[in-house]
DNA sequence: GGCAGCCTGGTT
DNA sequence: AACCAGGCTGCC
C-alpha cells in the first residue's frame, strides 16, 4: 500500500510538530506532507526508545519505526476506543487552509476581544460554546467545567449574554486552568499518558470536575451534578449562580 | 441546535 | 446486564 505508507510519512524525516487546540500536526521536512493526529478520548502517542517496551501492546493501530532496523526506536499510536483519528494533509499550508481553518483560536492564545465577538453570535449556553471547537479550540468537558467555576459563571448562561468583564474573566480563567493543567502534565482520569507513558497529575487539582456532591473548594456548598450540552456538568450553585432569564445581551 | 451513534473497558 | 466515560460527526 504505497499510498498509505506515503500518507503515514514512511521514509520521511520529521521537521517539527505543530498543535492547534486538540489537534497535533507532524510536519515532514522541506514542505512535505503533514499528518494530523487527534487523540479523541483514549488515544495515546507513545515514544518507545530502542530496547524499551511499552506498557500496553494492545489496540496499537500504527507503529512507526525509526531507522533501518526493525528493533529501532518507535512511535506507537494506541487507541482502545478508536475515537481518535489520523488525517493526512499535503502540506502545512494546506492544513492551515483546510482542516484548521474552521477551528477557533487556540485556547492558550485566545484574546478576550475575539472571544467576546464569537460568543456574541450564539445564544447557546456558555458551556456548549466552550466545547465548540469552532469558537475556541482546545477545551473539552473537564476544562470547560473548571474554567466556568473559576470564572464564576453558571454553565447555562447564554453565551451572548456575557458582559465584557465576564468575558475577560472567562478568558483569563481559560489560560490559567489550561496552563496549570499543562504544567501538571495533563489530567489523567484513566487512559491519558504523555509521549513517555507518564500519567498527568492534574486530576488532584481539579476543583469541580468529577467532584459532584463534594464540597465546593471555594464556598463549601456541595457541588451539583447536571447535564448541559449533553455532557456531564459539575458546578457550584453558590459560586456560579444562575443568571436571571431577563438579562439582556451585552452589546459592543 | 439537540441528539444518537461510533467503540472499548471499567464500574454499578 | 446495564450504564457510564476525556470527542466528534452526521442526521433530524
Amino acid at each position: 500500500m504505497p499510498r498509505l505508507r506515503a500518507m503515514l510519512l514512511v521514509g520521511r524525516r520529521i521537521e517539527r510538530l505543530e498543535r492547534h487546540g486538540k489537534q497535533l500536526a507532524i510536519v515532514a521536512e522541506r514542505g512535505g506532507p503533514v499528518l494530523i493526529v487527534h487523540l479523541g478520548m483514549t488515544g495515546q502517542l507513545r515514544y518507545v526508545a530502542r530496547g524499551e517496551s511499552a506498557a500496553r501492546e494492545d489496540h496499537i493501530h500504527v507503529r512507526w519505526v525509526f531507522g533501518d532496523e526493525a528493533q529501532g526506536a518507535s512511535l506507537l499510536f494506541r487507541d482502545p476506543r478508536r475515537f481518535g483519528r489520523i488525517t493526512p494533509a499535503a502540506s502545512m499550508a494546506d492544513l492551515l487552509a483546510q482542516e484548521w481553518s474552521r477551528l477557533g483560536p487556540d485556547a492558550l492564545r485566545v484574546r478576550a476581544a475575539d472571544l467576546a465577538a464569537s460568543l456574541s453570535r450564539t445564544t447557546r449556553s456558555i458551556k456548549a460554546a466552550l466545547l465548540d471547537q469552532e469558537i475556541i479550540a482546545g477545551i473539552g468537558n473537564i476544562y470547560a467545567d473548571e474554567t466556568l467555576h473559576r470564572a464564576r459563571l453558571h454553565p447555562l448562561t447564554p453565551a451572548h449574554s456575557l458582559t465584557r468583564p465576564q468575558v475577560r474573566s472567562l478568558s483569563a480563567a481559560i489560560r490559567t486552568v489550561l496552563n496549570r493543567a499543562v504544567r501538571a502534565g495533563g489530567t489523567t482520569l484513566r487512559d491519558y499518558v504523555d509521549g513517555n507513558g507518564q500519567a498527568g497529575k492534574h486530576r488532584a487539582n481539579l476543583l469541580v470536575y468529577d467532584r459532584a456532591g463534594l464540597p465546593c473548594p471555594v464556598c463549601g456548598k456541595p457541588l451539583i451534578a447536571s447535564v448541559v450540552a449533553q455532557r456531564t456538568t459539575t458546578f457550584c450553585h453558590q459560586c456560579q449562580p444562575p443568571v436571571p432569564s431577563t438579562i439582556r445581551p451585552h452589546r459592543g
